[in-house]
DNA sequence: TTGTAGGCGTTATCAT
DNA sequence: ATGATAACGCCTACAA
């Protein structure tokens, strides 16, 4: 916005007109080589920078697409972020963004904004009405990222494959007893969690699944379901995600339990922190930097369709093994004689 | 971008002009109390929204700023983009946003594309030159977060007093010598603590700092300047931040020592992890929602001054101890026997 | 090959 | 109080 020289001034410092210095700036040939390189080295000199803004106006397109996520700061949708601007930028596109701060009734208001400003927009883990989500995408494009909705298009991953790898992960091991900590209530990704492990229990020779109940991640729900965890005598705990895992390992272990070796911790997503913990998060990776992807590409083929469409993206889930399982070794839902300090 | 209905259909519907419309949604009382009712209800009926663009275009302003920052997925910068998105909505603002994947030369590009396209410009730790800087500046609005160069706002809080609160706190332990895992070479901000480790340093008794060198956090640098640390005699480390600190926590915890018996360990920023491991990591917190907010003010005190300039934010930082810190326990600079395996 | 004219959606200016 | 007109910066017929 800052730029005050426009085609205009080409034009006239080059002596042609408004229009052939378009020309020369838009196509190779549709302006004589000697014409064009002199418009060009005018431009060049003059430091003139096409408006994105009057060209959106006139392609009544602005060639970007709005972001809307429930939270930045979560390592899931910042990878999705990174995910979303790194094919945006590919395609030429933009990105805006914005916060919703897990705000139901914001969430709305704040789309509306971003369809008046974009070409169209990806919506992460919605908890708006199917209604108003149905509303927006008439409005204009929307991509649901991690949310179905009917006669809207989405992108996500098999959340119910990431419970069953990490279901089977523990059964493998051993454990017969596993308990479940679900995420927030009404959210549609613990529902999905929730159904994977109805699908998958019953396969699964002696398994018993215990459910633990609702809990917010990263408020210290992860405390309350960690102390339920080891009075239901399950021998491990699936978590609704990595947050609440790691929230749960802490506290077993202030509580003076060991982790693996007196319970078993698996977690959902693969944040960078799982990594870095003692031990390290046993979790199911969850490909968000390509859901993000994926989303672009989805978006774009409504808002701007090419001959062939965009390509597909993959979208696996993985187990990652590391060092928060291992075989139940304790009696199964026996408890063991915690001291009371943290181990160290 | 969806919006079919303009200006002039609400006109006709409401049969007055195109300029009467845009009056009456603009303003209270520049038109007729029952002519603006009418037109308002047929706005609404016909779900006229206002384009943004075509608004930005006439007033030479988009009303949008542009974040560009190293790499979205850092909680430094996810927390910043929080900080600036939830600003610049208060004040009315968009905020389109850039990921340069830490790639000083991509930055620049990034940067000038971000300028055409909004009002301002937000930078967070660029590791462009400082004459790249400069000529930014010269082009638009830019403000600099956590990076300083002659001429061109910035936004940052003291460095130099986050190292002093964390090196105090260490000497207060009784720790006397301190080793430091610095960030990334050429780090602007790695500079800054260790400005601040020198100054501080000689007014702590009998305390002595080792420089255990540059380390890249998150790809397994905090591992390397661990067992650095632990050769070097020192009885705890200050980490270039939190990630650091994760690691070398980690990996000091698989070679068997325990923290902060053996050995303590301090980051700086407070990541949301740094509070869900065990033991939970003592840091410095750092203002990065605040750095977020501040700057946009900076900017709109440019971009859009008022009569009294925005409110300056405080950028306070504040030492934060968890468990990850104790007293000396082990002789200085005798290791102890380490068991080989991790100590669950 | 190049120039002229018109318009994208909005607002501001000048009339009425 | 309201309408007509021009302009923001650019692009795309259409004309020459």
């Amino acid at each position: 916005m800052a730029d005050k020289v426009t085609v205009r001034d080409v034009a006239a410092e080059a002596k042609v007109s408004a229009s052939t210095v378009s020309r020369a700036l838009s196509s190779e040939d549709l302006v004589a080589p000697e014409t064009r390189r002199r418009i060009l080295e005018v431009a060049q000199n003059l430091g003139y920078r096409p408006s994105p803004v009057a060209q959106g106006l006139v392609a009544g397109r602005s060639k970007t697409i709005g972001l809307l996520v429930p939270d930045i700061e979560h390592p899931c949708y910042s990878a999705i972020a990174k995910g979303v601007y790194g094919q945006a930028l590919r395609e030429g596109y933009s990105v805006v963004i914005a916060d919703s701060d897990n705000d139901a009734s914001y969430e709305i208001a704040a789309a509306r904004r971003l369809q008046d400003q974009t070409d169209g927009l990806i919506v992460c883990s919605s908890k708006m009405s199917e209604q108003d989500i149905s509303a927006l995408n008439t409005a204009g494009p929307v991509v649901l990222s991690n949310r179905v909705c009917p006669g809207v298009a989405d992108v996500g991953f098999d959340a119910t494959e990431t419970v069953r790898q990490a279901v089977e992960h523990l059964h493998a091991l051993g454990h017969r007893s596993i308990a479940y900590a679900g995420g927030p209530e009404g959210s549609w990704s613990d529902e999905k969690r929730r159904k994977g492990l109805a699908s998958t229990a019953p396969k699964l020779a002696g398994l018993e699944i215990t459910d633990l109940g609702h809990f917010e991640p990263g408020f210290g729900g992860g405390g309350s379901a960690a102390d339920l965890a080891m009075a239901s005598g399950a021998t491990a705990v699936l978590a609704f995600n990595d947050f609440m895992a790691l929230e749960i390992m802490a506290r077993l272990r202030r509580r003076g339990y060991r982790v693996p070796d007196d319970f078993s911790v698996v977690g959902i997503d693969d944040i960078q922190s799982a990594n870095l913990t003692s031990p390290a998060l046993t979790t199911v990776r969850t490909p968000l930097r390509q859901i993000g992807q994926a989303s672009v590409n989805k978006l774009l083929d409504i808002v701007a369709p090419q001959a062939a469409p965009r390509p597909a993206i993959k979208l696996p889930v993985g187990l990652v093994v590391r060092e928060s399982t291992s075989p139940p070794t304790r009696a199964a839902a026996t408890k063991p004689t915690p001291a009371m300090e943290h181990v160290a």
